[in-house]
DNA sequence: TCCTAAATATGATTTTTATCATATTATATT
DNA sequence: AATATAATATGATAAAAATCATATTTAGGA
């Protein structure tokens, strides 16, 4: 469903959230340890999302990454499409390239609902949204 | 989500399925060609599936691969536990070891239930309930 | 029994994804 | 200005998934 960039990159982006401000910047190598991925990795995933202006950063001495408002309230979806591109989440689950409502596919036809229901969740939900479940104690980011 | 092998194997599952019986066996290259893919790789899918006993098959001449009554029986996800192995399904969607129903991370909690309703869309539903969606007209198999 | 047809076992190759490394550019501090 | 620090660009390597190829085994028919 998702890929491990994509993981990799949806942790990072929440720990920003939760760490950093324009005020704070975090460092690649300051986000690696606590969310167990490889710095280098973490660059440069970090680095696609900055290009399509979900995450912020400032190169050279005292900068980083951080988030702003603006970055908080991007989509889970666009952290994924952005890494994994558009595709990989609204491809036919049996890869049937004429498989649509009107004559879906056995998967489809079974599975449909919880699948909408899953990409309208990444559409609607935002970085922020998924900081509040964790402020309200919903949910936990342990690791 | 689902690998690529494992929609190839469901699709190939469904062809038998829909086109073979313990006296009307389907040769691998005759699978290959109708769900487009290609024959060595749908043979090596399907002899994983023939050792788990999900799919049935005789060798040499006048053999091939066909389902028997018990074969029709298996769920969908024993397909595709077979061909993903059983973390596939399973992981969290984070990636993270430590999350679970009491301590969810974001994604899990924003995306449980349909997750769930999903896993067990697959663990009930057996290929002869798919084949039965196609006869009723309520799903197709285009290509 | 011998030949042919098919699955099976095994492994090689290719492609994609994940990971690592390095040189370059930009920023702040001195 | 010079230096140190950090992201950025680029590309190399490693691992995994997907694909292809071939020799072996088994079953049926002549």
């Amino acid at each position: 469903m998702l890929s491990n960039s994509s993981k990799y990159a949806i942790k990072a982006v929440l720990f920003l959230a939760l760490n950093s401000s324009e005020k704070n910047k975090v460092m690649a190598k300051d986000i690696s340890q606590p969310i167990n991925v490889p710095q280098a990795y973490i660059a440069k995933l970090l680095q696609e999302l900055v290009k399509e202006k979900i995450v912020s950063s400032v190169r050279g001495a005292k900068g980083g990454f951080y988030l702003d408002d603006k970055n908080l309230n991007h989509s889970i979806m666009s952290i994924v499409n952005v890494i994994d591109g558009e595709k990989r989440l609204n491809s036919c689950m049996m890869s049937l390239k004429k498989c649509n409502e009107e004559k879906p596919c056995p998967l489809h036809s079974i599975l449909s609902t919880s699948r909408s229901q899953i990409l309208n969740s990444l559409k609607s939900k935002t970085i922020k949204d998924l900081v509040e479940e964790v402020e309200l104690g919903n949910a936990f980011l342990p690791l």
